[in-house]
DNA sequence: TACATTTTTGACTATTCGGTATCAAATACT
DNA sequence: AGTATTTGATACCGAATAGTCAAAAATGTA
């Protein structure tokens, strides 16, 4: 039973990815809603009888760019999963994420966007609200907090299958891992990283997960 | 003997600090020029004569941000250099960038302005703007850079010291520190970091510079 | 005092902004 | 055919935007 009513001219769905692609390069106050017209081919009236307003607009393409990350899913809310994902060793799953927060596509984590934006909209987002929006800020802590989990749970499958020290803490490095990638993704929207370059950062990281904290600079705690 | 003309109202160094902070604080374009005049108490007027435009004031108030932060010298145009920082053990001054980036003041840095809105105008500024304006984003490549090589100067005392693994290189060192440092400037603009969040953290950065790269995950270049 | 210089002051402009209202066009249902 | 419903299309609004201009006021100098 379709419903009646003049049909839409333009797919939403694709729609609502191309504002997100225009939030996601130009930020959300270098998108006018002239912008958003021109983009996704709705009407301005579309728009705000479909969505609200500008905020309300963005609020969604925020939702479609996490769910399209598969940092939830959008069926169950539940964290990341991905078969091919659940198949590779802990650390490799790391080295993959790191790898596409530096701006490499990667088929492991069903991230195969061509031409996507280089960073990363919640990175972006997170640096141009910062507190101001209550809303905004609640939703990009959460769709962070949600991959910090997931980090957790293959750190702590590392840790477990002992690729990392006995004595390292998933909590910390999953903390460690997504404070690095937000660093990746600010790098990655000022000017893309050379393989050599992410090569070495990821080599870095990787290292730093799985080798005894041991001795090492007691003294940074003396204060 | 002074020069001729009505006097300023208000001094200019402090207002170009305001201006500063407002961009710091809010970024560029949630600035507008009233917000401007109100948080500089210049006129209008005086601005455009001044400085150019909304713009060009921006690229002064970058200036300043990097002087200020000493990433550059002002006066001979020199890679950072503090008395203090030349004092400690490098590794301890990679701990204090860490925790400065993180959101601590640091006496040690000469960075001690209260109240100092979190995060980084780089940072904010390098997300904000990407690549779209030239004139900035080169500035911003250079101070990062600026920023980046002292690192690797404190990276490469440490290793001529024997503090870190005589295999590791202090270049890829430096840009990992690097990277990391935006992602806590990111972190620290959403959500203020507890001390422990930021322990644990410089512990792990600090952790990776000072062990061994050896045998782990060879398996990461195998593609 | 007269003049040059510099900043203040406030009015002004053209454009763009997000948002609204209205009506026509296209479809489904009865 | 007629009606209800949904979207397309377009004109429009007040407010805010960056930027301009022309004086007036305040200083030093001759």
């Amino acid at each position: 039973m379709k419903k009646p009513g003049r049909p839409p001219t333009v797919n939403r769905n694709n729609a609502l990815e191309q504002a997100m692609r225009h939030f996601w390069q130009e930020g959300y106050e270098r998108t006018s809603m002239e912008d958003l017209v021109t983009c996704t081919g709705m009407h301005k009236g579309s728009i705000y009888r479909e969505f609200g307003g500008k905020r309300e607009f963005f609020l969604a393409a925020l939702e479609r760019y996490i769910q399209r990350q598969s940092f939830t899913d959008s069926q169950t809310q539940q964290t990341i999963k991905s078969t091919a994902l659940s198949t590779l060793p802990p650390l490799k799953c790391i080295e993959f994420f790191l790898r596409f927060a530096a701006g490499v596509p990667s088929e492991e984590l069903g991230a195969v966007h061509p031409e996507d934006p280089p960073g990363c909209l919640l990175t972006n987002t997170a640096v141009e609200f910062g507190n101001t929006d209550k809303d905004i800020a609640e939703r990009i802590e959460t769709g962070l907090s949600t991959l910090r989990v997931f980090l957790e749970t293959l750190l702590t499958d590392a840790h477990t299958r002992g690729e990392t020290p006995s004595e390292s803490d998933p909590v910390t490095q999953a903390r460690f891992i997504l404070t690095l990638m937000q660093g990746l993704r600010v790098m990655a929207r000022l000017r893309p990283a050379t393989t050599e370059e992410i090569n070495h950062t990821v080599a870095l990281a990787l290292q730093s997960l799985s080798t005894p904290c041991s001795q090492v600079l007691s003294h940074s705690f003396d204060d």
